[in-house]
RNA sequence: GGAGACGUCGCAUAGUCUGGUCUAGUGCGCCACCCUGCUAAGGUGGUAACGGGGCAACCCGUUCGCGGGUUCAAAUCCCGCCGUCUCCGCCA
């Protein structure tokens, strides 16, 4: 939710961001009005409640006949009452409708749509397959000789973008998280193994309800839903807080299972694991003080930057246009593997500083010298199971093999190459 | 699944039976000042959040787990929900 301060003082701040991201701006003037209509009947109600509140004081020092005189006349009183807090009520709902459908005010991101985004920098050269006279396979390919992914027993036990990780699959996807949870511990993260069902509040506060609800599962018996990132709970996890950030941000490392129902996706990346219904993720998640929120954002790129090091995979680093931000975000930067079967970048991660958009909806605050202030939120991918996709193509071998990189060897008991087992 | 207890301003607790004197008391903690040659102890005052108004001092409203209801008036009475704890049952 966006600052109705903001929106007061410097509604055409909300109408650029609205253009920016090629959204309608006549929310804005919808939501200006029903700001005054709240505040009028506001005001209304509370002197209406204030004359209730004094004659109250009244009856209660009365007695006898006088009390009776007096009661008779508050009774209307409370009935006006009543009236003006329905009316103020109607007011606020309507006013808190309005402003959900604002996504957050867009902070430096390139206009336009989702073609429109800025290269920042390409890191790494894609590996030159013509030359080595080798045509690269993909990774299901690659995985299925490994044994590493099995996608038709994946479909037959779940159903279509199912698969199981078998073997060195399985231990390669242990050993790539373990080493983003490390890596986090590192830099000072608390790692977190988070709740992957949560209450419809929590999923509201942190903006996935609004357009993307359909990418959500919802569990109907129970009314939860399934968290397609653990960014969802540890978003949740300081809900209605006072924090204290006195000693910088607070930072956890997240690791969950994610679930998207990928609706709207059909035909589209069917193949293999890089787009599925569920999997694992390491996601940073950053408790800042709004002022902190930019540098922030480029200490989460960081060490995005330094978990793909250590898998030693050639990415460029994008600034996603304003059209593409997710409706907390004010700004994303992606990293965007090579995936030498495709000839083209994958996202392997995406860090968003969410501004004070979440937290103002969760109700997360710091304290301050002058007070609480609402605080800024941000998340980045350290690790997902897409990764192995990258792993898998650009690290193969000739025979059939795949190197592992330098950085995951630690967690694979010194394994260099995993085989082909067929 | 069944039964019961509980949920109050950071923590602990009073208030609920018997609605108005609750502008929610007290202790601890915390902050400021005072006193005391150190330390300890003591004294005085302050100490929730949110919204509205005001240059400001300040004023008004909302919030006693959440949501409804009764009433002129609800922390207090009634209903529903959520959470915590205890016991029982069932299952791993």
């Amino acid at each position: 939710m966006i600052d109705i301060r903001l929106l007061r003082d410097n509604p055409d701040a909300v109408r650029a961001s609205q253009t920016a991201r090629g959204e309608d701006t006549s929310v804005v003037d919808a939501a200006l009005a029903a700001e005054a209509r709240r505040r009028s009947s506001l005001a209304d109600f509370e002197s209406l409640r204030a004359e209730q509140k004094a004659m109250g004081k009244q009856v209660a020092q009365a007695s006898g006949e006088e009390k009776a005189a007096l009661i008779g006349r508050t009774k209307e009183l409370a009935d006006q009452v009543k009236a003006h807090q329905a009316t103020a009520n109607e007011a606020e709902a309507e006013l808190d409708e309005l402003l959900y459908r604002i996504p957050n005010i867009v902070e430096g991101a390139p206009a336009g749509g989702e073609d429109d985004f800025i290269t920042l920098k390409t890191v790494g050269t894609p590996r030159d397959f013509a030359a080595e006279g080798l045509t690269p396979r993909d990774h299901l390919d690659l995985g299925e000789a490994l044994g590493a992914i099995d996608t038709q027993r994946g479909a037959k036990v779940s159903g279509s973008r199912f698969y199981f990780l078998t073997g060195v699959g399985a231990r390669l996807e242990l050993a790539l998280l373990n080493a983003a949870v490390d890596l986090a511990t590192a830099a000072g993260f608390t790692p977190m193994i988070t709740p992957t069902l949560v209450t419809p509040d929590t999923m509201r506060g942190t903006g996935f309800l609004g357009e993307h609800a359909d990418e959500v599962y919802h569990l109907e018996r129970d009314d939860l839903y399934l968290v397609g990132t653990s960014e969802v709970a540890l978003a949740g996890y300081h809900g209605d807080e006072i924090i204290d950030l006195s000693a910088g941000p607070k930072r956890y490392a997240g690791w969950s299972a994610c679930y998207r129902r990928e609706a709207g996706s059909h035909g589209k990346d069917v193949r293999g694991i890089i787009r599925v219904h569920q999997f694992h993720k390491v996601e940073m998640f950053s408790y800042c003080r709004p002022e902190d929120a930019e540098a922030e954002h480029q200490r989460l790129l960081d060490w995005e930057e330094q978990m793909l090091a250590a898998v030693d995979l050639p990415y460029r680093v994008i600034d996603t246009a304003a059209g593409d931000l997710g409706t907390s975000a004010a700004r994303k930067f992606d990293c965007e593997a090579w995936l030498p079967s495709q000839e083209r970048y994958l996202e392997l991660t995406s860090t968003s500083n969410c501004t004070t958009f979440q937290a103002r909806r969760l109700n997360v605050r710091a304290r301050t010298e002058n007070g609480t202030q609402t605080v800024a939120t941000l998340n980045g991918t350290l690790g997902t199971t897409r990764w192995l996709v990258a792993i898998l193509e650009n690290h193969q071998q000739a025979d059939g093999s795949v190197r592992v990189p330098e950085g995951l060897r630690p967690y694979l008991g010194g394994l260099e190459v995993l085989e082909p087992v067929r």
